[in-house]
DNA sequence: ATCTATATGTTATAGCGTAACAAATCTGAT
DNA sequence: ATCAGATTTGTTACGCTATAACATATAGAT
């Protein structure tokens, strides 16, 4: 487990600590029975404590696959969007945050008026590894 | 309903006419209720229309809803990726393709060797409309 | 000590989506 | 016309995703 997990609860540190070992995506209810022998009994326990990671960017949401993934590189991604891209076999997920797409996306929500709250860009596929196996 | 709609079976014109008649997104569960006058009693029958329409590119999914909208203009879009940005208060979706972005995603996938399948852009906040209210 | 805020535990339930199988309908070829 | 194959439809049952509601416990401040 990296330095960024300080300060967590028990919960979020389990939490955080499942999604990190696995590094692929993970759903609530896999990572509720990962942590089954840590005490957990119900997805609610699994859910508070995603919530306060995605909350401090530690984990990422991603929502084509309704699942879960520990953030790469915390500090790298101030102030642009982040994308995603999600390796439909390896399960595999790079994540990449690109000045110029955010500045487009701004531009739309600037010129319609349009105030963003959260914003999800998600590209499925095949990684290089996979499109040559 | 538009001509858009030719040549589709009775259970997607239904599925598609009310979509396009509430004009935001429904879940496939909503969709479902509005139909039950016109014979629909399963949820297969609302997201097997519904598998049809998208591949047809008629309707929307929106990832982060996990619901349904009907496309505003089907010739529109070819070959970029369509970005939505969708207000949390009125529901209203607005769509819209830019070719910088397509061409800043597409140029990431082309430097990893990353083959993109489906692409989801979604800006989720308050519209303009809404965040004067 | 007690108050407040936060974290946790537990049960039940709501919402989203598909597997598996049966029946009907539509197509084109003979 | 009718037959075979493909597509569409109907229906039941089930699994996965997420939250409501309520009870309990824990930590920090005064």
């Amino acid at each position: 487990m990296t330095e960024a997990a300080a300060d967590l609860t028990r919960n979020q540190a389990l939490v955080y600590g499942a999604l990190e070992k696995t590094g692929t995506p993970m759903s609530a209810y896999t990572i509720l029975d990962e942590l089954r022998d840590d005490g957990f009994r119900a997805p609610l326990q699994v859910y508070r404590a995603l919530d306060k990671l995605v909350e401090q960017g530690l984990v990422h949401r991603l929502e084509s696959l309704n699942a879960f993934v520990a953030c790469r590189h915390a500090s790298c991604h101030r102030g642009g969007f982040i994308a995603f891209a999600i390796c439909d076999t390896c399960g595999q997920v790079s994540e990449f945050s690109d000045d110029a797409l955010s500045r487009r996306l701004s531009g739309w929500a600037g010129k319609h008026s349009f105030k963003p709250s959260k914003t999800t860009i998600e590209i499925r596929g095949l990684c290089a590894g996979c499109s040559n196996a």
